[in-house]
DNA sequence: CAGTGGTCTAGACCACGAA
DNA sequence: TCGTGGTCTAGACCACTGT
């Protein structure tokens, strides 16, 4: 009933598991493991990216596939890093409301935003892309010079809730809606993996209900988790709750 | 450098979105449309999973594929569910602690827990499992007969937290961690379908600090959003946050 | 039964990395 | 230059669906 490829991977898994390939050892190459089990070889790469998008296995174009340590970099908004391995670029432009902007951020089409780019990279490929958009309504923040990668940055964007509460602009709510897909080319190629990632779109917004910054970010699925903590606000226990 | 499974993806993306495919249309078969891109079936069916992944089509095998509006069940602990569509089925048993569960809960292995299992159905096709776990230590919960698939509750477990409660422990803060990974086979079945599926983890504790419950919810990636809500408290504005 | 998607085969060619 | 993974081809066979 299991097919082969998830055959392959559990056999796989338990190897890697139980130590049978250490941390950062190369695996057999993908033809020769597909001699070992008699499979094809893209049935095998099959089974290769089911241990990739658990992050069991990172796979390095002309080099091998290796074993990973399955630590993920924790995306948690607004909580301070405290992995500061991370290199953040950020790029900041003024550009025009389109697409699900207007939606997301509840301007009209075409209006002015402020966008930061921010883009973290864990030596050569980039973990995470996040645009972050602030009406130029809300507040006309600064455009600086964009500045090249660098650590100790938060790579979701943090720093623009500080520029708007500087600005006197305090942030009450934020909804992060959270999704999975498969990468673009564009993406594949800047996070150097076709694993899924995940996507947040947040949305942030005053006491006053208005909406003053949105954001996308794009993570890469088998290098990250994301984190939520709510704290339920405990009265005096009741009946009902 | 657009690879030709993207560039496809791209183009029935178009279609779908402009309206030159309806609502539950069903597309040409693979083979149709591998003819009229040129492309071979397993390219065309590379494209195609991209489009499953952001939830635009659905493939019922020996069907065909079916335009689906993306709608997406929104997954949030704690919050009631409007959806009412869904029949939920419970499952509950007693069971040693193994595997990650002892770290996961932070008790001894082999101790005893309660389990409940949840299977959420939309139509033929599961969209969620979550399993959550009490220990025995916390509260020994009574373990009602097993109940059939029926409307109206919750499919993330909700109604073990109002268990707690009425035992007379409450729920202080909950933390949930969430990655994205192909299926297994198993999970595949219940799902019908391959795309990635959201996994959370979940862990619930009281305001001692102690740990209460904890879950495992796994999320059919294309037909579910993980939303989150944070209310930030804001105070008098001062200088520093 | 015929038509569909799901899995798999056995290759090919290209892009990338290291020597 | 050579070995690697990434993409793609052109089929095959099976499982599932509706008639």
């Amino acid at each position: 009933m299991t097919t082969r490829q998830h055959h392959i991977a559990d056999d796989l898994r338990r190897s890697i598991e139980s130590g049978g390939f250490a941390v950062g050892e190369r695996l057999p190459s993908e033809t020769r493991l597909a001699e070992h089990y008699k499979v094809s070889v893209p049935t095998l790469r099959e089974a290769m990216s089911v241990l990739k998008a658990e992050g069991l296995v990172e796979g390095i174009h002309g080099r091998g596939n290796f074993v990973r340590e399955p630590h993920r970099i924790p995306y948690a908004h607004g909580h301070k890093m405290a992995d500061s391995t991370l290199q953040v670029s950020v790029d900041v432009r003024r550009v025009k409301a389109s697409g699900v902007l207007p939606s997301l951020l509840r301007v009209p089409a075409q209006s002015s935003l402020t966008e930061y780019e921010y883009v973290s990279y864990l030596q050569r490929s980039a973990l995470s892309m996040a645009r972050v958009y602030v009406p130029r309504s809300v507040a006309k923040l600064a455009i600086p010079k964009p500045s090249l990668p660098r650590a100790g940055r938060s790579p979701w964007g943090d720093d623009v809730q500080d520029l708007l509460a500087a600005a006197g602009i305090h942030v009450a709510t934020t909804v992060e809606r959270l999704v999975s897909r498969l990468p673009s080319t564009e993406e594949a190629q800047l996070l150097r993996s076709t694993t899924p990632v995940l996507v947040v779109q947040r949305t942030s917004s005053d006491a006053a209900g208005r909406i003053v910054a949105g954001a996308f970010v794009v993570l890469a699925g088998d290098r990250t988790e994301v984190i939520f903590t709510n704290h339920t606000h405990v009265e005096a226990p009741r009946g009902t709750r």
